[in-house]
DNA sequence: TTGTAGGCGTTATCAC
DNA sequence: GTGATAACGCCTACAA
């Protein structure tokens, strides 16, 4: 294997110090025209790349960030991370960082120190994580809103718009008793996605039955249990959203099983355009939002707060809204 | 911030240099069991941590591991990759590593020093990375095997016998005429799983029409595509393999789009039990294997290999044929 | 504009 | 057993 080749090389080959290399490398210092362009040639043809756990060393600095992620087994199987690890990565690289998942229940002492910032998720209400990371001080932004309402640094999609498209879609092909499925009020992004469903409601002047509202587990599980709990108390939706397409898949099979046809006897709306959405069937109507954009603007905030640049916060992302199988106009007998 | 607790502090403290510090923690030199102890209870008090950039500058190693995947796009999202890099992280935390996706088209240079060694994934038959890695001496191990018939270090799952459970299960079911879905021919996976399925075919006592067997992308169209190959070739298989439950999906929705019910008229097996697999109708008869505890055996493996310790090799997985509604007894009229 | 000197926190080598 | 001392490769005052 060919020897290591270090600042020292490059400077020996130029017939300069040290310094002065790292000082055209760095942009710090003035430096003759001429010296740099020699310096960059050497360090081109020398194939000279510095070495990073030097320079981390000095700079008291890792150039690692890392994507945090709660340790609850199945969560991170959703294709969810996958897509926000895509777009960090991606980022990360152009700016000489590089990115590794936390994927537990805190932050090792060892681990901590070799990570400059966090991109968090899965926020809660009052995130035990937000809080600690803010004692340790450790540099963060998070995708998805909750946590602190302090905080500002975070990147979200427009869910606003997205559940009035939603409901407007609905509104237009008839319905007016609508229901809601909700995920564990724990979760920041639950509430968010509750609360605006009741706000959009309520601007159709329509009035919102808490009949006609459960709550249930992330899961199909859940989402079954909540449209169950919903249909013993004997009213009956005509249409019914859903926190996450997964409850809604969940709601949708229970539906069927009980002989009810969705969407013919009820519309089912889901959010997030999880993968299975548009295989199954009926295929899901629900909002479509790019976690993978969503990771990258996160990085790229995180990585601007880590070196000290500006940036814009928060990032709202657009979304879309997407009527697949499982909605479609009232049908006669259920007016 | 409270200062940085160093390694001169943890000195300090007891009463010794920093080099006997660092003896008792890395168990080098003999130490006696007084000073250890008192070195230990002080690391304890000041909560020392030792810092990685400056280990890992003069040890040549970073601590960190990567995933590798090779760039297209929405490969990533797979859930296999969250589940292996789950499982990788999991371990190489035992070991005071830390995982990171490389996530590109090959390795640049900076991104090649912050890391000690790789797990490679979607080999190809003759992998062009794999001869890479091996040219820039990056130690690597594979999840699957491929790339080069020489390695031997890979985690790879029980495929032979999955295949067999499978095939022996729609024997039992009275199909004789099966077919099979290719994915892209490069993959070694694809191959593999293909060369098995031949293997215990005949084993069966059957010989296996050419004309049943189809190639497409690894895909819901490229399932499609390769049934209607076969379809239009004027024969019909009671029972189709697919490379993978993706594959599968898309021959089961092209299949009923034709009139033909999925599994009376056709029984449909796939491969991995994807995520979907269970939701979507019928759901997917497939073999099950673990990549979490893939992700787990090969962090393990590189683990060792960057540690000098002795390691089993290949290491193979169980899988578990799981039965679903995608197959049933051959009816009547195919008999 | 360039060079000198010191230090970042650890570990390895070799005396004592 | 324990301790100087010298790297590891780079950065940054400050001096020239």
């Amino acid at each position: 294997m060919r020897k290591k080749v270090t600042i020292k090389d490059v400077a020996r080959a130029v017939g300069v110090t040290p310094t002065t290399v790292s000082n055209v490398l760095n942009g710090t210092n003035r430096i003759s025209d001429e010296t740099r362009r020699r310096v960059l040639q050497a360090v081109e043809e020398l194939q000279y790349t510095p070495n990073m756990s030097a320079r981390a060393l000095v700079k008291r600095r890792t150039y690692t960030i890392g994507l945090f992620i709660p340790a609850s087994p199945r969560v991170l199987s959703d294709s969810y991370f996958a897509e926000a690890l895509r777009g960090m990565t991606e980022v990360a690289l152009q700016y000489g960082y590089v990115v590794s998942i936390i994927y537990s229940d805190g932050l090792s002492d060892s681990v901590r120190q070799r990570i400059d910032g966090l991109v968090l998720t899965e926020l809660k209400n009052n995130d035990e994580y937000v809080q600690y990371f803010k004692r340790i001080r450790m540099p963060f932004v998070a995708l998805g809103r909750g946590g602190d309402p302090m905080l500002r640094d975070y990147v979200i999609s427009d869910t606003n718009r997205g559940i009035r498209e939603a409901i407007n879609h609905v509104y237009r092909l008839g319905h007016r008793r609508m229901g809601y499925l909700l995920g564990p009020l724990g979760y920041e992004y639950v509430c968010e996605r509750y609360r605006i469903f009741r706000c959009m409601h309520a601007e159709l002047g329509l009035s919102l039955d808490r009949r006609l509202c459960a709550t249930g587990e992330n899961s199909r599980e859940g989402g079954a249990l909540a449209i169950h709990a919903i249909l013993t108390r004997g009213v009956r939706p005509t249409a019914i959203f859903a926190s996450t397409d997964i409850m809604a898949l969940g709601a949708i099979e229970y539906l069927h099983e009980r002989g009810l046809r969705v969407p013919d006897d009820m519309s089912v709306i889901g959010f997030d355009d999880a993968d299975f959405s548009k295989y199954v069937r009926p295929s899901i109507t629900t909002v479509h939002h790019d976690i993978y954009r969503a990771g990258r603007e996160a990085a790229s905030m995180l990585i601007a707060k880590l070196d000290g640049r500006e940036y814009k916060c928060p990032v709202i992302l657009p979304v879309r809204f997407v009527p697949r199988e499982s909605t479609s106009t009232i049908s006669l007998d259920n007016q």
